[in-house]
Order: structure tokens, then C-alpha cells, then sequence
DNA sequence: CCTTCCTTGTGAAGCTTTTCACAAGGTGCC
DNA sequence: GGCACCTTGTGAAAAGCTTCACAAGGAAGG
């Protein structure tokens, strides 16, 4: 049942996108198959799973053989949308903004910064990455003409908020959210919340409960 | 049934971070008492959950009144392993370690960084935010030596495997992973991976679909 | 003290996701 | 061409997670 129509659950997806950068491991490595065993191996989970995820979209393998690697991967590319280039702009230019904007696996995947924002006038005017940093207050106006479809934000909680109705006024239809804030965006605005620190206390919980243990 | 016994899912335990997170703000703006669903609203879930969470790990409410903003706080530290301080280490000291060495939440919730490495001799022995950049060569050493608990792994891809080696060699039994490549640890030893390139992919995936349904 | 109103804590139901197990399909060698 | 072997794709079962709905507990006001 190969349907991009049924609801697909967010954690297959973010297994889909594992896949796909394994796939560009074994790419380079010269693998030409791979089968659910050894891609489930590198991408930290079970075989079983790797070949449900990817009947959710279409029958990819060969039965004995596995899959092909290049083949796969550009299935992948085009199901999770990343065979295209996407416009981003980056919203706070402070250290974790600058650490994004020069993130090299981004570009190399086909998210290209085309803009970045900032509310400090020490800033505002300088430049970064091939980028002049413009004015917050223009956000909404710049965006749309730049024709941005995603933003990476990366401000103070404060100014969170505002920043993405600006954005969402705009036209763009993702954020990636680094503020520790949630966000209330319209239907139809996808928001991805990046929480640093619940990592950490994920891990600390783990940690105190194995010490609980001994 | 109040049990730290019970395996609790991961999911939950996001959840209660950031309640925690909400708290710490209802207090700032003096409030005494919480209710489920005041708090569900904040931390973007539902009042049920809240309340699952929570009973989880007890009783924490009044019924007709709701919960005491510092009161849960507390439990919520407790319960979290955060009423502590952590000692954490940097590995890889790129512009993404540096943004997070200054992550200002990090220790504001009891995470500090006790120690930096970098393999790269240009950086060796240069200071970062009060600490000393140390040669990855000894880290195993050094690690064991400064009591680190916690390691913060933002090298490339190519070396996070032998650093994580490393600092489970050195005791460290908790690994926040910002390379991307899945990494293999004994048991007992929690890797908590942090993939900014899948957050991106899962974003691209949603708007392709959102672009389908026009 | 009593009534009304509010909110928690929690079994049970409902839903989603993962795991299992195996038939079916295909490969490669002899 | 035939046989042995391998791996996929997928219903069905199992496990896990979320939502529901309501009894019970407590607050507040008269």
C-alpha cells in the first residue's frame, strides 16, 4: 500500500531521514545493496522496522538481494522532500545561530540559508556566511520577498513569539524552534522544537535511575 | 502507584522537562498554584497527560485547587536528577561546541562544564569560558581524573566512535551526541542523540505533504 | 455545617507503533 | 532448468502510549 496519503507517524520519518544518511555512508563506502539488517545496524534499530518504514511509501527491495543503495537513497531523497533546495533564514545571530548557519550538513542537504535577522543594531549590517544580517523589524517584509519557506529561530524565549507570527504572516509554513518556549501557530505551520536542555535532563534521569539501581 | 521502579517512557520523561521548564516561569510571574490544564496549555499537551505524568511519580495535587507551582518544582528536580549539579565535558570544540559551552541554560539548570578537549593543536591550551582547552589524547585520563559524568560529543562524524570509547573507558555512563553517526556504547551507558540535520528533513517531509494536499 | 463547584488521580478504552513470523519472490550456482 | 538459499513485504499479534470519563477529595462561601 505505497501512499504518501496515509498518515505517517513523525518517528518513521525521522527513521527515514537515518536511512537516508546511512545510505550516503554506503554510497561512499562503494555498497551498491544493502539489506534491512545492516541498514537497521547503522541506523540503530531493528530490520523489521527498516522494511515496515519503507512499505509505509512503496516496495523499494528485491527479495534475496536487499536494496540498492543509490536507488534507495534517492527514493528517500524525494519522499522526505530533500531532492529540492529550500529557502531558510536564520532569526538570532547569536553563538548557537552562527554554529547553524555554518553547519555544513545542512547545505549539504539541501537547506540553503538565504537570510538572517537579528534585533541588535551592533549587528545589524554585518556580515556572515555570504549574508548581510538584516533588521527584525523588517522580518515580515524580507522574508516574503526573499521568498523563504522555512526559519530557523534562534532567539531569546521573549521574542520568540513574535518572531514567528511575523514569520508566519510572511507566508512560511516551518520553524525550526531552538527558544524554550512553545510556540502557537496557525493549522497548516509546522513548528519543529529543538530542546536542548530536555536532552540533557532525559539524560540525567536516565543516570540518577541506574544509580538508583545499584 | 508511585514508582521511580517502573520503566517510564522517554516520551514522559521530555514531557516532565518541560513542565519543569513551564514552572520556572509560572513562578517568575508569581504564581502559587497550577492547574493541569493551565500548565497543559504552556507545554503545548492536555490536561490528562499532565496529570499521567505526573502520577507517574505521585500525588503531587489538590484536588479543586491544582498544584503548587514550587512545590512541584521541586519534585520535578528531584525526580529529574537536576536539584544536583552535573559534570559535564565538551569534546570537539567547533563553533557548535562553543555555542554550547555558553548555552546559558545548560548550567542555569545544573549542567556544568568541568572540562573542554579538541584534537586540533591550534586549540589546545586556549581558553574557553574559564577552562583550558585539553588535547584529546588524554582524554580518557583526564576525564576519569575530573570526574566527569556527563560527555558532550560535537566532533565530526569520523571520530565520535573512539571519543565515546574514550569516556566509557573513563566511566562516563551518560554521551549527548551531536555527530552524526550512531554510536555504540555498552549497556548502562545512555546515548542521547541530538540530530539537527532529521529535524530539518522531518520539517522539509511535512510541507512536501502539506504542498501535495493543494 | 452544608452545599456547590472545581480539579485531581486513575481504571478502562481506544489508538498507535513495534515486533513477529512466514509466504512469496528472486538470486545464483551447478 | 532446477534447487538451495536468501531477503523482502505484510497481515496479525503484542506492546506501548494517549485519551476518556468519572469517582473522590478538597476549597470556598454562606
Amino acid at each position: 500500500m505505497p501512499a504518501s496519503l496515509h498518515k505517517v507517524s513523525d518517528s518513521a520519518i525521522r527513521r527515514l531521514s537515518i536511512y537516508l544518511r546511512v545510505l550516503g555512508g554506503l554510497e561512499r563506502e562503494g555498497e551498491e545493496t544493502v539489506s534491512s539488517q545492516v541498514l537497521a545496524d547503522r541506523a540503530g534499530t531493528t530490520a523489521a522496522q527498516v522494511r515496515k518504514d519503507l512499505s509505509l511509501f512503496g516496495s523499494f527491495g528485491k527479495r534475496g538481494l536487499g536494496y540498492l543503495v543509490t536507488t534507495l537513497r534517492d527514493e528517500l531523497r524525494e519522499i522526505l522532500g530533500v531532492s529540492r533546495t529550500w529557502r531558510v533564514a536564520l532569526v538570532g545571530i547569536g553563538r548557537m545561530g552562527a554554529a547553524l548557519l555554518e553547519y555544513p550538513h545542512f547545505r549539504a542537504r539541501g537547506f540553503e540559508f538565504v537570510a538572517v535577522y537579528d534585533s541588535d543594531p551592533e549587528k545589524v549590517g554585518s556580515r556572515r556566511e555570504m549574508l548581510t544580517v538584516e533588521d527584525s523589524r523588517v522580518l515580515e517584509e524580507s522574508l516574503r520577498e526573499t521568498g523563504v519557506e522555512i526559519v530557523v529561530l534562534t532567539v531569546p524565549a521573549g521574542a520568540a513569539q513574535e518572531v514567528a507570527d511575523a514569520a508566519v504572516r510572511a507566508g512560511v509554513r516551518g520553524i525550526m524552534n531552538f527558544a524554550p518556549v512553545a510556540l502557537k501557530v496557525p493549522p497548516g505551520v509546522r513548528v519543529n522544537a529543538v530542546r536542548l536542555t530536555v536532552e540533557l535532563e532525559v539524560l540525567s534521569f536516565s543516570l540518577g535511575s541506574v544509580a538508583d539501581r545499584d
